[in-house]
DNA sequence: TTGATTATTATGTGCAGACATATACCCTGC
DNA sequence: GCAGGGTATATGTCTGCACATAATAATCAA
């Protein structure tokens, strides 16, 4: 017996882990059903079950009905990234916030933004360029540009003293999205960072729909000293 | 009365999502006890735990006993990433994955490397070279130390016939552990690459833990082409 | 006013039982 | 041998109830 008093579904998740990290439970293979398990920890199933449960979605076992409760082979553990909110980074790191916005115009969506934000036919846009500053200095230069269609309210935003950002997670919450990372000469973006074209910065894309309509596309140039950060 | 019928916990849960989307629960307010929705949708307090719950996990509400359920102001939405297993990925685009074993040496770690695992003391490590390909053209490039008091075993595995960290995800699993990226030249890395030392690169650092004990830190250096992406 | 004690309350967790649902597996008929 | 249908089974979910726990709010004492 295992849990011999008061089991809790933590503590039976606890156990479980422990079996699978020393190979009790290999991997591959699959595990008592809830119902022994219950029996062994002398618990309701239903705790059996919250626990279970748990390590499936920490990714640590596949649970299906009828075939059972198996660990996987190659845990592939999920790696949570609190998105960026510029502001808070910086102020997380005690360094002062600062925001500018350098360009704002309407027109139509150039052809690669609609790429990405999977728009068929042309629209309207707001194109806005912005930096943000950590202590003063540069710390990413943003180019974004949003749907007029889908949030024609940005129109009337005073982006000056809000930035784009935080007025579109508050005033045009999205339903899903997707962001990407990747390197690149700093070029255009060089004079607004303050260093040189040839200088490689990381860049990241991120799209946002609400439901079919898309939101917004932004393409952020970090720093060169900016690292992003992912706790496993 | 919202759900007339059969209220399930996720269609609790989508129609809470939906008031927290339509204001009808405004941002940083207060949301009715389980007990209360409970009544509303006919259905057990339970039931709206687990619906409530799901929000929670998902950054939507900040729960607290006595206090109650309030809708988060800024909904910090996590991206998750599944961690980059390189081969599941290169094999995902239908490329042919491949691995070549550069180097393999025995020695104390290096300073900086002992910084990154906060390892207090010069302790033996292996330290490991690989190229890894796509479709035979040099995708990633990585060098990786693993400290040999935690993962003894490592020293008899093949690691030209099994990668580095397939087996260290098989054979050494961690409790936890952290990533980096940032942008650099390619420098050092620019050879196994086949790009030029001055091209900017997309740079992953990532050290994992078994409890206490440092297992491993890698440093990867990614093709050009290469976009790290995450969905929302 | 301040500090400690107590009551209240909303969420957290547990149990036993029931039914729902997906699906692996066997059995049948061709 | 193979396709199709039926069945057994393990997980998924819900209910109604109970008690645990945390934390606010109210009360009381110094």
């Amino acid at each position: 017996m295992a849990g011999d008093r008061a089991a809790s579904w933590q503590s039976i998740r606890d156990t479980i882990m422990l079996r699978i990290r020393d190979r009790t439970y290999p991997p591959g293979e699959l595990i008592p059903n809830e119902a022994d398990i219950a029996t062994e920890f002398g618990c309701a199933r239903a705790t059996v079950n919250r626990a279970l449960r748990d390590l499936a979605e920490a990714g640590f076992l596949d649970r299906r009905r009828k075939a059972g409760t198996r660990v996987i082979e190659a845990p592939q553990r999920k790696a949570t990234l609190d998105i960026p909110q510029i502001r808070r980074e910086v102020e997380a790191r005690g360094q002062a916030y600062g925001y500018r916005l350098l360009a704002r115009a309407t027109g139509p969506a150039p052809e690669d933004v609609r790429a990405r934000l999977r728009l068929p036919e042309v629209e309207e846009t707001l194109y806005l360029e912005s930096l943000h500053l950590a202590d003063g200095a540069p710390h990413m230069f943003e180019r974004r540009w949003v749907v007029l269609r889908t949030v024609p309210a940005i129109a009337a935003a005073d982006l000056a003293a809000v930035n784009p950002n935080e007025w579109l997670v508050r005033e045009a919450p999205y339903t899903h999205g997707g962001m990407e990372f990747h390197a690149e000469p700093a070029g255009a973006a060089a004079a607004a960072l303050g260093c040189s074209p040839t200088d490689p910065v990381l860049v990241m894309e991120r799209q946002t729909w609400l439901h079919e309509a898309p939101i917004t596309y932004a393409r952020e140039h970090f720093a060169q000293s900016y690292r992003l950060c992912l706790g496993l």
